[in-house]
RNA sequence: GCCGCUAUGGCGGAAUUGGUAGACGCGCUGGAUUCAAAAUCCAGUUCCAUUGGAGUGUGGGUUCGAUUCCCACUGGCGGUACCA
């Protein structure tokens, strides 16, 4: 027997496939153990190095749990539906589904090729009509469900109904999308549509204007986590806010739980803060306020009641529709200015410059605590789509306040104390309250207490939560997604695709393209007229059909159901969930949410989808290209200069030898940065920064790129950079390195299967694993991968004779020999446990090390290690076991036990410390006491040499520890 | 700004949760083997000083003893941002 890397991926990848070896087991009598990778998108690019950390992790968990006797369900599937197979199909003309299937099955092939233990016959793909019948099936019942805030959860629309034909919209505690007030008389006389209409105001699934994310250049609407900076996270367009006629989740009615339920599971501070950030909840007060010389009354939320007396100042947001109302004739064109003014600002703008503006309507709010008059103004700084989009300014004790009072001359009434607090700001919840009538004296806490008690009791507003987090919207323009099962019969109201019709498939289409917001659904006519009406055009997004894809797993060939009782009963939720953080907030919130819904609904047990979660590190690789960018100084001179590709236009730049200004726009190329790709050939792994030749930058430009127009200015401008000259006289630049995220957009994506073909999976594997903690993010680099190598082949060398023959004796391994055993049995399995699979690594060479000093060839210790090596390096450890004469699969081999009798020491090494610095180490007894410890220590001559002619002021022993003496 | 993570040799990283800092691997140095190279094996490798000292981003503190706990900073990474 070779070891032949190559050769035993081969064979052991093609055995485990036809026997089957990974399949998952009918067998509910075993406890289970479900571990579970997010599946990926398919993209064209296929896996990098950075995709299998995951991977590999939670197929060492997966092996290990199989090995200790669970049932375990680690399966791989596939999210297919999205933007980026439809914008390729735009560009190419192949079909989505033809690309996402080439796609899938290379995915596929570069899995096995890591020897992954997925039981592919539990796979599932977003995009199979098979599986997004359920996805149609689950949104509708979402569409038949409305928020109870009594009962705290989901309840059938139909009891909604028997709700409102008693008593209208008295006593009812639901999620809406407003406050309506409808009695049980009116609702009685409605027709149809107008029910329809109501009912809309209260359903889980529902249609509603708002405004909305909308992308001009993808054609359609965005949730808000799909947009970074005010562009699209797909293809980095603009993206501006629009009010839109859209489908949504009411995920706001769930806030409070997915909040609740983040104490119950096992995810890092960091992705639990993320989710609450997201959530965003604030507990203040609704305060109504009357507006002079009109009927209705400005509600605002504000957390700082408190310092009501110190409101100066109202600011409403523009968009809202009482602006029109409030603003009198003398200030009318001052409003209609700044509506135009706002209306021309698009979100980027908004984000880039925080200016103050603003403008006065002319209206005046009273205080209902004191009567005061106070000016409504409208400004942009204040939000539509938080609170009621309305507040009263408190300049004294806000910044943003503050700043708006002193743009516009209004009064500053200070009511809060913080002379206490030095160094407390202006928003501080601290402080004694003084100008405040009946405040006076209180502390901030307690003042907001008594402030709400009053508003309350005089009828003019209450206590209120708030949350930052939107509703979803859920419906986009495309055509690669899973159609939106409702069809809209006559009267225009809106039916649900009965289950018996479903799944509604994608129409066959030449063309995809959207136009100007309509969906491309609209024009495959044929499809959207039916005898019962119109099917609705827009489709789901592609977090539909991933926020439910675990539960189909556990039975994914279930035609009755998207989960049979009996398998989810067993499965019951994912006890480990490995993935990127890149999905922290969206994908998990959002899949909480459907989970939480289908728990209400009586179709799983589990309040939470995913009982651990561990997000591997991203695997950065060199970013070795570089941009031109033009910086602008501050004495208004243009200079080109080279920058990281993380750099945006607007940022301010200190640069050495031309000074400080700011990064503007390249104009001579309308591009906001010029990439320069070819210095990828260089070899930078490991280096902090690389040589750009002058004479690669010309190479390039004769190079037939898509780039090239770019080297010609590159060239024009190359002047301007210090060029040094190396020891040959070659001119070059010294420019930085920088670590990115691997994608292929970068020119930084290293493929893992050139290195499998190399060195072997298994080589590979442990690699990855060796390369640090796996929720740590990383550098890629290959050098040190040959440790692996030269530590697997070592192992080999354990089992495998000079000769390539079989070497292991039948001797009884020595007491020495089991303690490496033993010792390596319990760190491998505690480590496994605390997902820190790099120290497993480095336990297992140290265990080599010591076994080949020993020259063991003992069958005792070394059956048991292959099977502890088994999970990381499945290939050769499925060899060996069987070089052994295991019986099947060393995959289903028990795990070895530690039998602890080895572990016990006879002696323990204690450091002997003076005055806590160590200085030597002295051996003793395990059992010796504490007595006898400092009698042996004092003892020594060393010891006593270091005592000499110093006075012994404390010595302290701590048994199975150390020693320490205390001298002066 | 706010939130989270993080900082240890030339590099990736380890340290039983307050008890021998630098495991393991890379790299480097020297040696063996070889006609030679690769591969392999052996020894060394935190820094400074020929004995001894210093040392885990910086400054303080608690302790017999701190990489670990507390306080105040600084840098890096990630998220988020007129959220009232």
């Amino acid at each position: 027997m070779k070891f032949d890397v190559q050769a035993l991926d081969k064979k052991w990848q093609q055995y485990w496939k036809e026997n089957k070896t990974y399949a998952t087991a009918d067998d509910t009598s075993r406890p289970k153990f479900y571990v579970l990778d997010m599946f990926p998108y398919p993209s064209g690019s296929g896996l990098h190095v950075g995709h299998p950390l995951g991977y590999i992790g939670s197929d060492i968990v997966a092996r290990y749990k199989r090995q200790q006797g669970f049932n375990v369900l680690h399966p791989m599937g596939f999210d297919s539906f999205g933007l980026p197979a439809e914008q390729y199909a735009i560009d190419t003309g192949v079909h989505p589904s033809e690309s996402t299937a080439i796609n899938t099955a290379r995915y596929r092939e570069q899995m096995d090729t890591l020897g992954l233990s997925f039981d592919w016959d539990r796979s599932v793909n977003t995009s199979d009509p098979n599986y997004f019948k359920w996805t149609q099936w689950i949104i509708g019942q979402v569409f038949e469900h409305w928020y109870d805030r009594d009962a705290g959860l989901a309840r059938p629309v139909s009891d909604l109904v028997a709700h409102l034909e008693t008593h209208g919209t008295r006593q009812l505690q639901a999620a809406q999308t407003e406050g309506l007030d409808v009695s049980a008389e009116e609702f009685a006389a409605m027709d149809e549509k107008q029910r329809s209409d109501l009912l809309m105001n209260y359903r889980l699934a529902f249609r509603s204007v708002s405004y909305v994310n909308w992308c001009e250049a993808l054609g359609t609407v965005l949730a808000n986590d799909e947009v970074k900076d005010g562009r699209s996270e797909r293809g980095n367009h603009p993206v501006e806010q629009r009010p839109m006629l859209q489908w949504s989740l009411r995920i706001t009615a769930y806030a409070e739980r997915l909040l609740a339920g983040l104490d119950t599971v096992d995810y890092s501070e960091g992705l639990k803060a993320q989710q609450i950030n997201w959530i965003g909840k604030s507990t203040g007060a609704l305060v109504h306020f009357d507006i002079e010389g009109h009927q209705e009354q400005l509600d605002i939320f504000t957390t700082r009641p408190d310092t009501i007396f110190g409101a100066t100042f109202m600011v409403i947001a523009p968009e809202l529709e009482l602006v029109d109302r409030l603003t009198t004739l003398e200030q009318r064109k001052e409003i209609d200015d700044y509506l135009a003014y706002v209306g021309r600002r698009s979100e980027l703008d908004r984000m880039s410059e925080n200016k103050v503006t603003g403008a006065f309507t002319g209206a005046y709010a009273l205080n209902p605590l004191n009567g005061a008059r106070v000016p409504i103004y409208i400004a942009e700084y204040v939000l539509k789509d938080y609170g009621t989009g309305a507040i009263m300014a408190v300049p004294s004790d806000d910044d943003r306040d503050k700043r708006f009072a002193d743009k516009f001359g209004i009064e500053v009434i200070d009511v809060v104390d913080k002379r206490d607090y030095p160094g407390a700001t202006l928003k501080d919840k601290v402080g004694k309250l003084f100008n405040s009538d009946f405040l006076n004296g209180m502390d901030v806490p307690e003042a907001i207490a008594a402030a709400t008690d009053r508003i309350e009791a005089l009828g003019r507003g209450e206590r209120q939560v708030n949350f930052r987090i939107r509703d979803l919207v859920f419906s986009r323009q495309r055509y690669w997604g899973e159609p939106w099962p409702i069809i809209y019969d006559a009267d225009d109201v809106p039916r649900l695709v009965p289950e018996d019709q479903l799944p509604v498939t994608l129409p066959e289409m030449e063309d995809f393209r959207a136009v100007s917001g309509a969906s491309p659904l609209e024009r495959a006519e044929q499809w959207v007229n039916t005898p019962d009406g119109r099917r609705e055009t827009d489709t789901m997004p592609a977090t539909a059909g991933s926020n439910w894809y675990y539960l189909r797993y556990m039975d994914p060939h279930d035609d009755e159901a998207f989960v049979s009782k009996e398998s989810v009963d067993y499965w019951q939720d994912v006890d480990l969930y490995v993935g990127g953080a890149e999905h922290a907030v969206s994908h998990i919130l959002y899949s909480r949410l459907v989970h939480k819904f289908l728990f209400d609904i009586g179709k799983v047990p589990t309040r939470e989808p995913y009982k651990k979660l561990l997000n591997q590190g991203m695997i950065g690789g060199p970013i070795s290209y570089v941009h031109l960018g033009i910086l602008l100084t501050d004495d208004g001179q243009r200079h080109p200069i080279w920058i990281g590709s993380d750099v945006a236009e607007g940022t301010p730049l200190a640069v050495a030898g031309i000074g400080t200004g700011y990064l503007v726009l390249d104009e001579s190329t309308g591009t906001r940065l010029t990439p320069l790709r070819f210095v990828t050939e260089t070899s930078v792994n490991n280096e902090t920064s690389f040589r750009l030749y002058h004479s690669s930058v010309e190479e390039a430009q004769k190079l037939e790129h898509q780039d090239a127009a770019y080297f010609r200015t590159i060239l024009q401008q190359a002047g301007a950079f210090a060029w040094e000259t190396d020891k040959e006289g070659r001119p070059y630049l010294e420019l930085s390195v920088e670590q990115g995220k691997m994608s292929k957009r970068k020119y930084n994506a290293v493929n893992p299967d050139d290195i499998c073909a190399r060195y072997g999976a298994d080589c590979f594997r442990m690699y990855e694993m060796f390369l640090g903690p796996i929720d740590q993010a990383k550098p890629w680099s290959v050098s040190g991968i040959d440790g692996v190598y030269r530590f697997l082949r070592r192992f080999w060398g354990l089992y495998v004779g000079t000769g390539d023959q079989l070497s292991v004796s039948e001797e009884a391994g020595s007491r020495e020999e089991l303690k490496i055993l033993h010792t390596l049995i319990k760190k491998v399995s505690v480590d496994i446990e605390k997902l820190s699979f790099n120290t497993c690594v480095s336990a297992f060479m140290v265990a080599t090390n010591e076994l080949l000093k020993l020259h063991c060839n003992k069958r005792e210790v070394l059956e048991p290690a292959v099977r502890l090596i088994a999970p990381f390096a499945p290939h050769l450890a499925e060899e060996l076991h069987r070089a052994l004469g295991g019986e099947g699969s060393v995959h289903h081999a028990a795990w070895p036990a530690v039998e602890e009798e080895y572990l016990v020491e006879d002696n323990f090494t204690y450091p002997i410390a003076f005055n806590g610095k160590t200085r030597l180490t002295l051996d003793f007894p395990a059992d010796a006491t504490k007595a006898e410890v400092e009698q042996g220590a004092r003892a020594h001559t060393q010891v006593q040499g270091y005592l000499e002619g110093k006075h012994i002021r404390k010595v302290i022993v701590v048994p199975g520890r150390m020693v320490n003496f205390v001298i002066g």
